[in-house]
DNA sequence: CGGCACGTGCGACATTGTCGCACGCTGACC
DNA sequence: GGTCAGCGTGCGACAATGTCGCACGTGCCG
């Protein structure tokens, strides 16, 4: 079939299918036929449509239909029930690894919300972080997400880089150049920007295609952390992607 | 990356790219740094779903943004003046090789509307076809339309298969089996369905992904479409689809 | 006026999507 | 109630396809 080239065609043929769909809810031969593909062509673009949620598949009939994620596209995305869900075990696994205390935040507005909070093991004297705000400029969690999004940078910076510590990154050049790093790196470092004599190391959480929608990552002491020259000790830096990696395989698996 | 196998991989992807910029307008570096992709690789994908009109790119910020196709899911698609506007050059040269007046078709609501119409090259006692509704269960453009539309035939049926002639195709089986045969050969042939002596010779007209959009046919004399065994002549059949392929092509090309 | 960073395009490679085939299953017709 | 046709689904091999590295031209900032 005549098919420009540059363009990539499974994108085309899925377009061709959202738009098939929003005549009416179809079956899978009907839109084999009216594409000319073969079946199981089709019924991998379905698949892969119902797995991002912009079709559906009713379940008595075996019809595809269009699916919430394409209303979605207005709204937030991804709700934060499910990522916590899906990251409940691998925290604690984390903080068990790691021994230290470990959070999931999510960037909610211009603010990241603590989604998740597991205390570190061997102590009980912290409070329950759980749904508190964090600036996105001056935390490990928030550097990870605000290094995936662009927009949110902009809101940032124009809501003021407040100061926190001495180490906080106040001017907007430092924090692109931090952000840069982290994108690099694939994982964050904070040093006392927001607490004196603590740190955080956190790692980007992905859901389909490789999009950003939260964060895990762990908090401490400084000297526990890092080494003599404030470098991040590359075991818990480990700890911390791997058990990232896990939840995103998690979040791109069986859909709820 | 964590990639589920048996999904398509840059569909996932434009997926993500369609979530990212429902949060507001990036540009094409953001959205690779944010998914962690190649330039190009973003780009790529950009222009394609720019092609589809799922997204648009600010002329001035060259900056991405959500495309009114989005939207349009719910509406009928793409536009009959954009398929005339494409159609027209072909159709005149379609008519001059055949002999035989052309007519170029879409389906609105349960009717074929006629969008462009051309006259026989060498008899002026015609009336003008534009704009006029034909059935599509008893034209060659109808079938073309049906056999790639399964909701429109089932609406076709409901409203009740007229009889025009006494070869008008009435029962649903007989519809379902004429449909089958046109989307396996690629074009349509009706013969004294709608008025007696007359028939039609039709082909599809696909847009982005191999969704039919419109058809475009010849109709005349039953005896100068047919041979003695009134089987539809090759030559005619080849200057049809032909004509097809290229509206298609024209259509598929440069985006008005 | 120089330098940098961005959007864009091309080409080669290797990954990826495509297609043919076969399995169970449901539903219809006899 | 039995049989058969048609559907949705899954797997595997192949080749077409999407991906990625690189380079060009351009506009903005310094």
């Amino acid at each position: 079939m005549s098919h420009v080239p540059g363009l990539i065609q499974s994108i085309e043929r899925s377009s061709a299918v959202l738009r098939l769909l929003a005549a009416g809810r179809l079956r899978v031969k009907e839109i084999a036929d009216a594409l000319d593909l073969p079946k199981s062509t089709a019924h991998s673009i379905l698949r892969t449509l119902e797995h991002i949620g912009f079709v559906e598949q009713d379940t008595q009939s075996a019809r595809y239909r269009l699916g919430r994620g394409l209303l979605e596209l207005g709204d937030g995305g991804l709700d934060l029930n499910e990522l916590r869900g899906r990251a409940l075990n691998w925290a604690d696994a984390l903080a068990a690894r790691s021994g230290e205390e470990v959070r999931i935040g999510a960037l909610r507005d211009d603010r990241v919300v603590v989604v998740h909070h597991v205390f570190r093991p061997d102590d009980s004297m912290q409070s329950l972080d759980t749904g508190r705000l964090l600036p996105p400029h001056a935390t490990a969690l928030g550097h990870v997400l605000l290094a995936y999004n662009a927009p949110a940078v902009e809101v940032a910076v124009r809501a003021g880089l407040e100061a926190y510590t001495r180490r906080t990154l106040t001017s907007p050049r430092d924090l692109a150049r931090a952000l840069g790093e982290t994108r690099n790196r694939g994982w964050s470092l904070s040093v006392e920007e927001w607490e004196a004599g603590r740190g955080g190391i956190a790692a980007p959480v992905r859901s389909f295609g490789g999009l950003v929608v939260g964060a895990i990552g762990i908090s401490g002491p400084v000297e526990r952390l890092c080494d003599t020259r404030r470098q991040a000790r590359p075991a818990l830096v480990d700890h911390v992607t791997a058990t990232a990696r896990a939840v995103t395989r998690d979040l791109s698996g069986p859909r709820a």
